[in-house]
DNA sequence: CTCATTGCAAAGGTTTTGCATGACC
DNA sequence: GGTCATGCAAAACCTTTGCAATGAG
């Protein structure tokens, strides 16, 4: 999405326009790699070197509550944010820590059977995968 | 696993047997509630009223280890752990937090293509389903 | 001009670590 | 008896919160 359908949403959504906020949507939508906010925090500190932390999560908690960006918990020790909203795999590597997007794959099939065997009333999923990716492989 | 195959596994791995982690495992066993640290803690907390919060973690680390324990990443505050190892899906209720396993699935298609189609070397997954418990349903 | 947002510092919560005491083998 | 495990306290993290100063509309 780019920067200024971002700002008008921002708007249309009751939030005012920052620079800042601009700036860490601008981060995540120009990655593939889901920073976690302190990632995204360094990677701004050049230009904007007066930025805190708690502005980048209280600003990916907003992208959040709009549909701009999602969370995902790999299980590290930090959260890492996607701006690529669709519903898609990831995978992460347990030797370098890497995350990557896995889009050959077609869920829908998969989440149908679940939405149709489960009582519950689903609302969202977060496929996981853990391995090694290829770098990692040839390197060791 | 009954008591007694875990007591000879963790001596087996060159894990001391003590009561409090043969405690820890049993509360596990015995529950489908995925308990965090905290509240296994607080379960076990009659009968060993001087157990520690460290030795819980210490515990399920070694647990983890040797294969008898999950960890699970539902998104919240805390981990939850799950002795059932088979690699099942789990669907989180977004009202009343509780989270249930989903083995009417079938899921090795699914990982079968992914397998097929990442250059990873793939060594697990993590399937997370989030909506509403029936419970919660039709309290609301 | 008004009110939301920023940035700082402090608080909150979970998990980890270090170390002396105590328990298993 | 030697060594590993426990339990306590403190530390280490990540994330959230409160509040005065600032900036957007």
């Amino acid at each position: 999405m780019d920067e200024q359908s971002v700002t008008a949403l921002l708007r249309e959504k009751g939030f005012k326009v920052t620079p800042q906020r601009l700036a860490i949507y601008d981060v995540l939508y120009n990655t593939t790699e889901h920073p976690s906010a302190e990632v995204i925090f360094n990677q701004l500190q050049p230009r904007y070197p007066t930025m805190s932390l708690a502005t980048v999560y209280k600003t990916i908690e907003i992208l959040k509550e709009i549909g701009l960006v999602q969370v995902l918990n790999v299980g590290e020790d930090s959260f890492r944010y996607d701006a690529n909203t669709d519903n898609h795999p990831h995978v992460r590597c347990m030797v370098c820590k890497r995350v990557d997007d896995i889009f050959e794959v077609d869920t829908t099939g998969f989440v149908a059977n679940v939405a149709e065997k489960t009582a519950y009333q689903l609302t969202g999923q977060q496929f996981y995968f853990y391995g090694i990716c290829p770098d990692c492989q040839t390197k060791h």
